[in-house]
DNA sequence: CTGAAAGCGCTTACAG
DNA sequence: CTGAAAGCGCTTACAG
């Protein structure tokens, strides 16, 4: 529509000299802040449109000190839990004006540290990052906040000082014991993905993430509350790949005896699950009964549909962006959100064989 | 490590004064370029270190008129396509020391407007575009080239003046139905997924994506090789949502006759197809072959395991931003590339029943 | 309600 | 190899 093939890009002042106004004034039309006529401001855009004005944003945010925008360090962006919440993120920021720069990490705290630093180098007003290391948190603190404001998201640090946005895993994981016991479980597996792991090993690795270790806190507490035994060959703790997950099932499930059920930490430990139940031609939810987290898209399409801890995606997303722009509305503001997971019950599980 | 709780944040100046140079130098130092000495080098780098100096890249960028930021834009960033390519796309552009702001349109034109002038307000050094129109493009034209390189992603459009990176949907649909022809299916249902529907229709909506249009042209070119006829009520364009899929492929599945095979056009298609079949009982593989878009982590682990058409989702991405960048580096380059897709075989697919 | 001037924090020519 | 000055394109006080 607007004026085509101008040699160079119009910036304020041509804008300003064509509606015959200062660039102050200018600006203030453009800007929708401070006092101008109507009349002013129709000759200002008018003058704006006919010569396709783009604002500079980067000469705005150096000059109000604001660039609405927002990193995300997210530990792996492809994950079907983080891509949902991501998207969720994306909505809720758009909405209030604000654009987001997402980076990975793939739980690399070395990575994290980098993305950290580019995005404050890069002036983002606020940051959510999923911490890869419960204590490697300095450049979260000393160079995040109170500078920029930060929440973190799905998983907590050992630090007051930083808010975040959480599931309450440990009950997720607690209550789907306690449900898989109330149907007659009381061999339970456990196939734990950790970031770290490369393969699958029976110890728990040194450095976990909060959500893997609330997560198997959460499982432990059920099994000790019902006067059960966590059993060292039905643990696995494997690196976050269908593949290897498979086989790390395939190995909890030669254990003789084999447990009648498995909690599967997240989507990829959950299909590694099932693969190996296939191959070692286990009916799932009667030779052995699968609860996994997170309700991919497939979970209930799933021959037979796999029960599910679901946490809230959207809101989660949603959550954290809201936090984050209050806290930069008030830099003073505290405050962390724990959400609550929901089981899903499907007929991947069923009784256990007499 | 360094300088603790400074009042206020360090900036060139402070680096410059305490390392006894200009800012100049302290610049050079500090950006790795023009000449400094080692000598000075390490004093100023020294300096940086203790105040803890954050370069601020929107005045690097004002100045330089570069801010290594690429702007994408895409349809739906929680779709299994398109979430592990822009993982790729992220970590590409990472090593070339790049960073990415997405924004998200659901395949409306109105807000992929909006996104490409806000990427362009910000300044971003270039533009990935899964474009929701092949029409409607000034957007992408005007205010896209030449002042900002963009590549598209995905999807053409009807212009010569746009470089794009796509898969050869055509001769992937095409070969799905060929493959399907040669086992014994001439009945084929085809279950295509577009943005702009709601609910399900059998008539192909006036808009839709390139990457729609290939794929029903090569099905219908295979179609006519073989001497097929392709049936309006086995064919349904559906809204880009598992149930709505299940709903359109039930309606398929209940004509008499009914197809003996299917081709979905992505993986909530194939979802919808597999839920269809489950809920009338039909056996996949036996009484209704499957052929679906896109390998998802859980086709393979589905019992069947679904043949999919699999496109090369990392190198995509990664090619996306490899040719930006060179764009970005020489603004005459004109380029763009088609990618093969392969068809993966599994046990979704069998003889039809005789 | 509008304008003239200063300044955000850097880098880029230009001298030396 | 280093420095003094100008300037990237806006917005923010400050006057009027």
């Amino acid at each position: 529509m607007a004026g085509a093939m101008n040699k160079k890009a119009a910036k304020l002042i041509d804008v300003a000299q064509r509606a015959n106004v200062s660039r102050a004034t200018a600006a203030r039309a453009l800007g929708g802040y401070g006092l101008v006529t109507d009349a002013t401001r129709d000759k200002v855009l008018a003058a704006a449109n006919e010569l396709n004005y783009r604002v500079n944003e980067l000469a705005r945010s150096m000059r109000s000190g604001r660039t609405l925008t927002i990193g995300v360090v997210v530990a792996d962006i492809a994950n079907s839990f983080f891509n949902s919440v991501i998207r969720s993120i994306i909505e809720t920021a758009s909405k209030a004006g604000y654009q987001i720069l997402v980076l990975n990490t793939d739980d690399d705290i070395e990575r994290e540290r980098k993305a950290v630093r580019v995005l404050i180098e890069k002036r983002v007003d606020g940051l959510i990052v999923v911490p890869s290391s419960q204590d490697e948190i300095d450049h979260l603190i000393t160079s995040g906040e109170p500078d920029v404001p930060i929440v973190l998201l799905d998983r907590t640090v050992n630090s007051e000082a930083i808010d975040f946005v959480v599931t309450d895993d440990f009950e997720a994981s607690r209550s789907a014991i306690c449900y898989l016991a109330s149907v007659g479980h009381i061999d339970v597996g456990l196939l734990v993905s950790v970031a770290t792991a490369s393969g699958h090993t029976d110890v728990m690795p040194k450095h976990v993430v909060w959500t893997v270790r609330e997560r198997v806190s959460g499982a432990m507490a059920a099994f000790s509350e019902l006067g059960l035994k966590a059993r060292k060959r039905w643990t696995r703790y494997s690196q976050c790949n269908v593949e290897i997950a498979r086989n790390a099932a395939i190995k909890i499930l030669s254990a003789k005896p084999r447990p009648t059920a498995i909690l599967a930490t997240n989507e990829e430990m959950a299909l590694g699950t099932l693969s190996a139940a296939g191959k070692l031609g286990l009916v799932i939810g009667e030779d052995l009964s699968i609860i996994g987290f997170d309700d991919a898209p497939w979970a209930s399409v799933f021959n037979p549909p796999l029960s599910v801890i679901r946490r809230p995606v959207a809101e989660f997303g949603g959550a954290a962006v809201e936090l984050l722009l209050e806290k930069i509305a008030d830099s003073g503001l505290r405050r962390s959100r724990k959400f609550t997971a929901e089981l899903v019950v499907r007929a991947s599980v069923g009784a256990p064989r007499a």
